[in-house]
DNA sequence: CGGAAATGATTGACGTGTCAATTATATTCC
DNA sequence: GGAATATAATTGACACGTCAATCATTTCCG
């Protein structure tokens, strides 16, 4: 086996890479199409949704549910400004600490949300499971660990620079 | 082997399925950030620098680049207008069709595309290639064409309707 | 020829994402 | 106690994407 670590891509590297790419920003905006024509929600829309609904009294700090989805805290704040114009959820004042918000689900975003699921769980069937055999669903598993493992380790040589 | 289609995703393709979306976005973001801070350019900026210097005399239809990078043409239309006023490319008319426009590489752009791409394809080494295995590589490879081919499949489904 | 339809491209409105700056409150520690 | 600092969240500016509407030109065809 020759030396690849240190080199440029190969020509087949780059055209998987390119393929892979292309392919998997192409599926997530299937997904997200499809699920704003039929909900009438975005995937950012159906993540806070979705994290509220499992939080105690659909209820969560801010922060705590930006880590929950993995935003940051700035995305989170506009994306609930639009989500409160909308009525899909309401926010209210912490009580333990006057700096903190809470995001509350409100009637109308829980009835979105359940509307939205089953439509939402067939579109990930079709798009994804259907297209893939078992074997390349788990492949599909693997990768993910694989690249989130070495994105994190890359992050963290970054940060101690 | 129990019957599958038609059902909802097992818990497990479904903990697969948001591993894999969000890894490979994380991925493409990682990706988009390196290229933005190590050479000022987005990677639709690099799409499109990257079409036009591989087109005879720098220079390309509207439409044929769009298809080109697989761009639809108002995507294509609003981001010109950007790297216009930013120096990167030109904009001219057709002669041959009066409705037409031309996007024509500038020098500054040929540049800018220069610098980053040493830069980017390190990026994509050691984000991509370097956390995988060349098994895994390949599986990202077959991953990619089957669903780039079921995506296609449930795209004229849809259109025949 | 001349009007209807098709084609190439742009525009405006709006949702989305990032970054840097800002505001307000809480904590730390001299 | 009170200034320095840290933390929670929002805001503004700007790039990006999508959709529907628009505009100009060309093509089709009666």
């Amino acid at each position: 086996m020759t030396q690849r670590r240190g080199r440029f891509p190969t020509r087949e590297e780059l055209r998987i890479w390119r393929d892979f790419i292309e392919t998997t920003e192409a599926l997530r905006a299937a997904t997200a199409a499809r699920l704003l024509s039929e909900s009438g929600l975005s995937t950012g829309d159906y993540s806070v949704l979705l994290a509220l609904s499992e939080a105690e009294n659909g209820r969560l700090r801010s922060s705590e549910l930006a880590a929950t989805i993995g935003w940051e805290r700035s995305r989170l704040s506009h994306h609930l400004g639009r989500m409160d114009r909308r009525g899909l959820i309401r926010r209210e004042n912490c009580t333990e600490d006057n700096r903190g918000a809470e995001a509350v689900l409100t009637e109308e975003g829980a009835a979105a949300f359940h509307r939205a699921t089953v439509p939402h769980l067939r579109a990930i069937r079709e798009l994804f499971v259907d297209g893939l055999t078992p074997a390349q669903i788990r492949a599909a598993g693997d990768l993910a660990a694989a690249l989130r493992d070495h994105l994190i380790l890359d992050r963290e040589k970054e940060e101690n620079l």
